[in-house]
DNA sequence: GCGCAATCCTGAACACTGTTCACCTGAACG
DNA sequence: CGTTCAGGTGAACAGTGTTCAGGATTGCGC
């Protein structure tokens, strides 16, 4: 009998998994500015100094969150793929993973921005582009143009996700004038994206004729 | 003379500008984390409150200021130029003022994405993008995806900037694996992912015959 | 079993943060 | 003169991340 105290709840103890899923929890479903270690100290009933005995900072904590979210991104690859397809559904498993929890986006991108994790995209995009014939180096940078890009296009997307699920006030100025008229679905939005950075890098491997600057 | 104002700095009011003004400085010599409130106001000589009359939030503040950094985006363009020109010169614009203000492009970022403003960039790239004959959709997209790219490339280059200023620790584990040998300069990644999405762009404007998926 | 060392957590503080509110100032204007 | 209004005060509120000395509780070797 570790604690008489009824058979509610009481006096489990946590490993450092559990404070990250259940981060993963409270993120999902109130979102990064309700993320507090008070209240991930409520959710385990526990008091909030005891998260720091499993992490030194609150950014160390999300920097773990970070890479919990990255890691799914498991991309659908058949054998026959080329690099194209290869990395085409690398981004796109990337955008799954980081649409798979609220704030997502956001998370990752600041974990990023900091330098404490969540590289792992960076390396698989790099490594699938290398495929393509590309210098290691110009793959690490291909690759970093296209995290740069999901990541700013997921957050923009689950910005207005969150914007729509409020009540939704103000519609005429919900976007920017430039892309406020027939707005793209982001789907399309970000299919274009991909596709703009992926041609132009299969553009540069095959320097065909191209037309001249000021042709109208 | 409207400013007596004796010998000593006392008893001046302030006007909404000059807070930005003083904000903007702030940001630039001490960073986003030490733009505070409190803060903002003791270099006015001013209660914290007293700012609450000219900004009905510190969001709305940092807006403004983005707003302030992104309006100095003047880009060089001669009368010759064609689309893609214009369009490079200017994103260059843009990456200069994120420069030109300590975590300028996090400011800018994250009011962007809160939808606060900040979208004068947006519009411009947009025009010069339509200049190529897109239409205004097409165009739209890709000014948000050259946005996305700008915004993100940026940020890392100012956390490098930053990193870099303080004491240099663990050279080796800088950036990322992915990326780290042979680790290349900032201006050429630019200036490389720029060239991916207008290359890409210009591509789509004329699909030439281009390789097989899977050459080699 | 006993003891000891990890492991996990408590409770109370500390130094901050953005924000609100009733009230006060001082200049400008008619 | 009085009114108006841009601008500011000072104190408070509710919340934040973080620290730290000191319990508990567990598991392992003896």
């Amino acid at each position: 009998m570790p604690k008489p105290e009824s058979v509610g709840t009481r006096a489990v103890r946590h490993t450092r998994e559990d404070v990250i899923a259940a981060a993963l929890g409270i993120l999902d479903q109130h979102g990064l500015a309700d993320l507090t270690m008070r209240r991930l100290g409520a959710m385990l009933d526990v008091q909030p100094s005891a998260l720091y005995w499993h992490f030194v900072n609150k950014q160390t904590l999300l920097a773990s969150i970070a890479d919990r979210i990255v890691e799914r991104a498991r991309p659908i690859i058949r054998i026959g793929d080329g690099w194209q397809e290869t990395t085409h559904a690398e981004a796109y498993a990337l955008r799954d993973a980081l649409l798979a929890y609220r704030d997502g986006a956001e998370v990752v991108s600041s974990t990023l921005a900091l330098g404490l994790g969540a590289g792992l995209p960076l390396t698989l995009l790099s490594v699938s582009i290398e495929r393509g014939g590309f210098d290691r180096r110009t793959s690490g940078i291909a690759a970093a143009a296209l995290v740069h890009f999901v990541l700013g296009h997921v957050s923009h997307e689950q910005q207005r996700i969150q914007a729509d699920s409020l009540g939704v006030v103000a519609e005429s100025v919900s976007t920017h004038p430039a892309t406020s008229d027939s707005a793209p679905r982001a789907d399309e939005s970000f299919e274009f994206g991909i596709s703009l950075l992926l041609a132009g890098l299969e553009l540069q491997r095959n320097p065909a004729e191209q037309p001249a600057t000021k042709p109208a």
